[in-house]
DNA sequence: CATAAAAATGACACCGATATCATTATGGAC
DNA sequence: GTCCATAATGATATCGGTGTCATTTTTATG
């Protein structure tokens, strides 16, 4: 207020944060220095880095991430962008980027869309523009599209997607292999005598379906067993279209002894079905899903299913994308990018129950 | 590169974004002209703030959110903080919320926490200190600390809580109201003809437990109906605490035949134990849960819970913080803040089977 | 039509950090 | 002890916006 008065105190007013003149003023060093010191930039001399790094200490002071970012032309800022995946999917997923994104000074915002409309694609560019983030995270189904991979490429902005099907270059992938595991499914079932075997495809739409349709085909073949169209239906990765799919294949007049699905919540609607018409699980059918949901563990039996390891895939993904917006190409690469769905048996699994 | 080459072009070059000042020179103003318009400021002439806008439009032009929020001191960026709510608690809330944010140029950072940490709430003053996050959402149970409000008080955060007891003023605060839904559900028991109640309650360090502990005591009572102690257990809100409780109740040996269990991972366990037990629901067991998670309805027979209507209390509260980051008291007072759970009545629920 | 009041606009400092480049201190070789 | 290479440090411009306040233009009034 009073232009004539002299600031003797020597800590920032009360209240405000101290700035990083503050910390220059106090330490007896100019901006740059202690610039150079929160950066663990070279060239900052033992007596000057502990002075700086007492008086940072004494203010409990942290450097403005708005005015870095502006200087920097970053944001600090990674965003996960998903369609529609499971809630548990999606926090998982959450839980092992964050474990990176903390220790290196990043933060995670959160971009949900929806992929039925048609301006999905320019609404998430729009989004990455507008907000100047850093790097972006693409959940299936979203990883999938090669159009939007294209878009994000022409405005520069780093991405590490999650798919099932290789479709990129390692530094921006991280690839659970399918096909492994629905293989291991196949064997699984093969292994217990099933030979009539029911299987609900994930939507059409879908590569990741598809993949999983053609390897589970392809394993049950390579063993002499064929997967009858009449034991295949068609879902929408939902609740609901599982139940549908159930009905449609248990009622058939041939009803296969072992049904997998291609996720859980349908798997989980396969059940209820089941249960509402009278059959026991496994005994008189078996049931494997895919995911591995905390509900596949809460229902009764519990489900057999498969882990993705999300928590870290979301860890790893990371990991690819911070070394990418630190241009380390080569370190984007190294970090692995092939992770193991490992089949969790559970209780929905059984010999059949009479075998022709 | 050569600096004697003058800038012919009026466009920015290519591949560079472009900032406040090419808007301003194409459109033939000043930047603090162009800075009014963004904001939405008066005083700008009819004529200039079309052509202007025009120019916007053209260049595709869309501020620097790092440099307006060191100018604004203020970051754009809302935080939703949670402990360990289940998976679509916490999705649902963040769509909610984000329906507010987008639309407002305000994003949202994720952060969940540990709350058996013993530096829980110094973590989390760091976190938003360090961001200079505008406001945070707090959800349960992390939302019950008042020691936690108390320090973000002192360091001026916005926030807004989503609480089951009241606790705050209601600029501050969603309330659900808990004690509403509780009071319904004892009702729904008694007209059923139950009277042998037994109930689950959540974590003895929970307020929102005490309190529905609390109100279904109450309710039963008012209708002469003792909720007897051997028929309540204390779960950990986790299904595997479900499944412990459950058998604890029901192998005493006097059971109870209808459990109100305080969410719906426990009653979810209630229904594993019971059905492993033989024991048909509802036939045999009414079982009522809380939350009406996604897996409540597929399940079977699909679960009778409370909807809390939590996508709705994200955006409630968003709106409410929102008000608040703008300083607009009066309007964060005036969003809605009560919110009541509805009770969704599916298959788990019938009358007693032997009444003695 | 002169003039005061109100509206529209712009010049310039500033938000809090980093980049560049010039300058000063330090250490080793002779 | 001198000189040079190298390490350490700082002065100043800059990132892309907004705030303040002075200035110019427009509108209303008598």
């Amino acid at each position: 207020m009073n232009p004539t008065q002299e600031q003797i105190s020597e800590k920032p007013a009360i209240g405000k944060k101290a700035t990083i003149s503050d910390v220059a003023r106090l330490a007896g060093v100019s901006k740059k220095t202690v610039s150079r010191v929160i950066n663990n930039e070279p060239n900052v001399g033992a007596k000057t880095l502990s002075k700086v790094k007492k008086v940072i200490e004494d203010l409990d002071y942290s450097p403005n991430p708005q005015a870095r970012g502006l200087a920097f032309s970053r944001s600090f800022l990674l965003a996960m962008i998903y369609d529609n995946p499971n809630a548990s999917f999606i926090t998982e997923a959450m839980y092992g980027a964050l474990s990176q994104c903390r220790p290196n000074g990043y933060e995670l915002v959160v971009h949900p869309c929806d992929a039925t409309q048609a301006s999905l694609h320019d609404e998430i560019i729009n989004f990455i523009r507008r907000t100047k983030i850093d790097g972006v995270i693409l959940l299936p189904p979203i990883s999938e599209s090669d159009e939007l991979i294209a878009k994000l490429k022409a405005i520069q902005c780093h991405y590490v997607r999650l798919v099932s099907v290789v479709a990129d270059d390692i530094a921006h992938m991280i690839h659970f292999n399918d096909r492994e595991a629905v293989t291991n499914i196949a064997d699984h079932l093969i292994s217990l005598g099933h030979k009539d075997i029911g299987f609900i495809k994930g939507p059409t739409n879908s590569k990741s379906a598809a993949e999983r349709h053609e390897a589970f085909r392809h394993t049950l073949e390579e063993n002499g067993i064929q997967l009858a169209s009449h034991h295949i239906a068609t879902g929408a990765n939902t609740f609901q279209s599982g139940v549908d799919c159930a009905a449609q294949l248990l009622k058939s007049e041939n009803p296969p002894t072992a049904i997998f699905a291609s996720n859980d919540e349908m798997a989980i609607g396969v059940m209820v079905t089941a249960q509402k018409m009278g059959i026991k699980i496994p005994s008189e059918l078996t049931i494997i899903g895919f995911d591995d949901n905390p509900q596949a563990s809460k229902v009764w039996p519990a489900l057999t299913t498969v882990n993705l390891q999300v928590r870290e895939m979301g860890k790893l993904a990371t990991q690819k994308l911070l070394a990418l917006c630190n241009n380390n190409f080569d370190m984007a690469k190294s970090v692995n990018s092939e992770l193991l769905p490992t089949l969790i048996q559970r209780e929905t699994t059984a010999p059949p129950h009479n075998s022709k």
